[in-house]
DNA sequence: ATAAACCCTAAAGTTAACATTAGGGTCAAT
DNA sequence: ATTGACCCTAATGTTAACTTTAGGGTTTAT
């Protein structure tokens, strides 16, 4: 069977971009299509989707353009790693992805907890806790406060 | 007694922002000085301080500077909003949070799953198993689709 | 065969949240 | 009276991740 391959707008349209982004992830190195058309159109195969979807995700769990890039990227160069770098890489990606997990659950907690002591009535939010633990600075100090 | 009035350096070093900062802050309408001194001086009172804590909580619960400018706005005139609409709010914020740590947790799972099976021995990565893997497009079936 | 829809490159513009630079007053102390 | 720390405005620079513009080919359908 022969691979489907998509032109760039058909792409943006599935993955819910624009086709500038593509194009721009290109210069970025993050997403080459498989290859051009004739009139020099790119070609983009199951697996570039794939891996913009991965591009898209990563992107949403707030790593960097950069960071996804060494993300995909260490295949490229195989010969110049070890079996012992790529895991310790990897290693390093799990403590980030755990940290961020940590600083959204204290903020989700804070939030939460500031959230639940607002009544949320229809009156005028001149008591409203939420507003007046928010100018508190004793609550979250703030570095060297 | 007479309230205490800080320059925006005094105000930079309590809060541990910079005076760049603040003079930003005021561009945006974020925050104004009291009053000026006779040399043209910024003077920044108490109140001032305090919503200076306001918008740096507010920041580091994940608020942008246009939704602490909102914030600010119903903080002001709290008379014309309701407990209801403030809630509103930071539950809109907390379901954001946990969207995130919800892609976060899938990315982590996927890259642990991939750290097991690497062998993470001295060798060269030619062979390694994460290598391989990151080339099958059906790993990176993260997100929807 | 022509118009709409789609593709190309290169370059400049945009937004957020500041930081830096340039050129110059102000204030306390030596 | 001069130094040094601090303040001022206005303008420009920074980084990330795109978007827009300009000028010009290509495909497809009528
Ligand atoms: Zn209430
Ligand atoms: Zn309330
Ligand atoms: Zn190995
Ligand atoms: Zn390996």
């Amino acid at each position: 069977m022969t691979a489907t391959l998509y032109k760039i707008g058909e792409l943006a349209q599935k993955a819910d971009v624009s086709v500038e982004t593509l194009r721009f992830y290109e210069t970025k190195n993050l997403l080459n299509a498989h290859s051009r058309s004739s009139a020099g159109y790119r070609l983009y195969s199951e697996q570039d989707l794939h891996q913009l979807y991965f591009i898209l995700h990563a992107k949403k769990v707030g790593f960097s353009l950069a960071e996804i890039k060494q993300l995909l990227g260490v295949q490229v160069n195989k010969q110049q790693y070890t079996c012992e770098d790529v895991k310790h890489f990897t290693e390093e990606k799990i403590a980030q992805i755990e940290a961020k997990i940590d600083d959204l659950s204290k903020i989700k907690l804070a939030l939460a907890q500031l959230n639940k002591a607002c009544c949320g009535g229809e009156e005028s939010a001149m008591h409203c806790s939420i507003l007046h633990t928010l100018e508190d600075p004793t609550l979250f100090q703030v570095k060297g406060a």
